[in-house]
Parts: structure tokens; C-alpha cells; sequence
DNA sequence: CTGAAACCCTGTAGCGGCTTCAGAGTCAAG
DNA sequence: CTTGACTCTGAAGCCGCTACAGGGTTTCAG
């Protein structure tokens, strides 16, 4: 089948299958003389895998750890489970996160009820006084992605 | 003060500063004849508010929107309350998903309780049956950040 | 007064995971 | 033989920073 079929067939974009080869995650396909990929059953298996990967929020890098499993059966499978436990701690992590978020936004929408003037407003008058000097305190509380703080270049091992 | 004094201040690093101006969050700074930028209070407060508001997880564009309204103490307050009740949305919405992923990967974590050959893994064999052909009914969910589906370039009315 | 360290400047590129676009080529149906 | 649907490559854009490179300025010690 040709790329737009396969996209068709994993709900997935042309593009992102193009990138996906790029990044190594799907092999490069075979071509037609007109130069037109052309893929059979098995890439198809391998892109729903990817994709559903995906749909479990896991990066590409954790994908391709799985990859290198799946296509290697032989060797122990300790990492799946410790990336798996891993990435399990990364989301239960920011759900945690996010509900003290809820809790403070909600808190904060308590402050205007209605509308007014925006001079009179509890809600901007509480952003402006809780960054104050004086209510700054928590100012170094980021809400990250899924992933925690971004990781950088680093794919070798622990980082300083 | 100049910039590495004001990025100490609000525990900020010197570049995001530099970065928030050219966004226009911040107003260009006045300059020293060296060319060196010299802040007064009235940026520190400006940016420690953008700071709380990024610390509630809000993007620059929402940011922009309360700084207006800052700017213009007699404008409504309306547009601030519904700004701050779609972004409650947003996190209501992100933990609702994340519960629900957080269930599927502990479900996924179970089918390998030990390590074996990664060709009887049970996560891997689970991730491969649940995206063959028969059970891909899924393959669409996937996990946005905290505000949904990257928004395109469109800062006009209603997208299409 | 010199010279080194510590700061500041601009501009550019990188992160992830795509998406979008421009500009060109290929292929099937009418 | 033309139209239109598909495909190709390569580069740029998204977000919110972060991290460089390659320079200029200021400050302080010797």
C-alpha cells in the first residue's frame, strides 16, 4: 500500500509517518519506481504500535526502547518494566501537580463573581498582590509537561 | 537595578526576561549609556506577575489578555472570568485524561509481573495486541498538553 | 593604571512531536 | 492529454523557554 493508505489505516497523519521514519521508529520503506513508498501488513503493525504508544503518552524515545525489545526477543524485558514503572511515576506525578493547580485557580475564580471594572476585580487584584514581593513565595512553582521538566540533550546515561 | 538584578529578584533567568520583552510582556527597558538595560520596580512587579500567572500553568497569549486588562482599569472584567473558567477547563480536562491513562498503563504493568524473554513480556505482547488490526479502535485518544490541541496560528475569532 | 572576572548585549539554534507549506513530480480516470 | 488526486523533498513554524557564540561594558583587585 502506499503512504496515504497506511495513514488511512492507523489514523495517522502522511507527515507524521514520514517523520517517523526519519526519526528511525519505522524502517525506511521500499519505493516504487515513481519513487512512492510502498508498505506491506508489517509496517502497519509496527506504526499501530508506535501509535498506540503514543496514545499512552510515552516519548519517542521511550518508544524506541520498546522497539529495540520488541525486535529482540531474546533478551530480558527488566527495562519495558522499569520504563513502564517510570513513565507510570511521571504521570501519576502530574496529576498530583495539576490538582493543586485546579485547587488554586479555583480558589482564585472565587475571587470576582460577577462583572465589574477590571480595577475592582478580585481576580486581578489577587494575581497582582500574590506576586508581590511580599507574597512571592511560590513563584518557583512551574507546572511541567507529562515528562517533568524538559530533558535535555542527553540520551547517555545519568545526568550531573 | 539591571537585568541579572531583576532576574534575581524574581527568580527568573536573565534570558526569559530578554525573551518576555521581545514577546511584549514586558515593555522595552530603558537604556544606559553602555546600553545596558536599568529596571524600576514597576518591571519587577509586571514580571513577577507574569511569573505567578506562568506558575498557574497560563500561556503567554492568556497572559497577554490579563496584562491588557491590567493596563485598563476601566475596561469589564467579563473576558478575565471566562479566560480563568476555560483554563480550569483545560486542567479539569487534562486530569480527567490522565486518570484514565494512568489506569491503562497500570493495567498494562500488570501483565509482567517479572523479568522473562522480552518475546513472552507481557507488556510487549499486550502493547502488540492492542494495536493489531482488531483492537485499534482506540488509536485516536491522544494525550494534549494542559491546553488541549496545540491552537494554530489563529489569534483572530472562532477557528473554522 | 592594568587586566581579569563578572556582567551585559545581540542573534541564532535547539528541545519534542509533530504540522504546514512551497514547489515539484507521478499516476489514474475521463 | 488534461485534470486532479496523490506523492515527493526540504524547510519553517508552533510553544516557552534555554543555551550557545562572539562580542562589548563595568567593576574590582593588585
Amino acid at each position: 500500500m502506499k503512504i496515504g493508505e497506511l495513514a488511512l489505516a492507523a489514523q495517522t497523519q502522511v507527515e507524521t509517518i514520514r517523520y517517523y521514519e526519519r526519526e528511525g521508529l519505522l524502517p525506511q520503506a521500499p519505493r516504487t519506481e515513481g519513487n512512492y513508498r510502498i508498505y506491506g501488513p508489517e509496517h502497519a503493525e509496527r506504526l499501530a504500535f508506535v501509535r498506540h504508544c503514543r496514545s499512552l503518552d510515552m516519548t519517542l524515545d521511550e518508544i524506541r526502547v520498546l522497539l529495540r525489545f520488541k525486535d529482540a526477543p531474546q533478551a530480558e524485558c527488566g527495562e519495558v518494566n522499569a520504563l513502564l514503572d517510570e513513565h507510570i511515576g511521571h504521570v501519576a506525578t502530574r496529576i498530583r501537580e495539576l490538582r493543586q493547580l485546579e485547587k488554586q485557580l479555583k480558589a482564585l475564580r472565587e475571587q470576582c463573581v460577577d462583572v465589574r471594572e477590571a480595577a475592582h476585580c478580585g481576580i486581578l487584584n489577587e494575581l497582582v498582590q500574590a506576586s508581590s514581593p511580599s507574597g512571592v513565595r511560590s513563584a518557583r512553582a512551574r507546572v511541567p509537561g507529562t515528562h517533568g521538566e524538559r530533558r535535555r540533550r542527553s540520551h547517555g546515561s545519568t545526568p550531573p
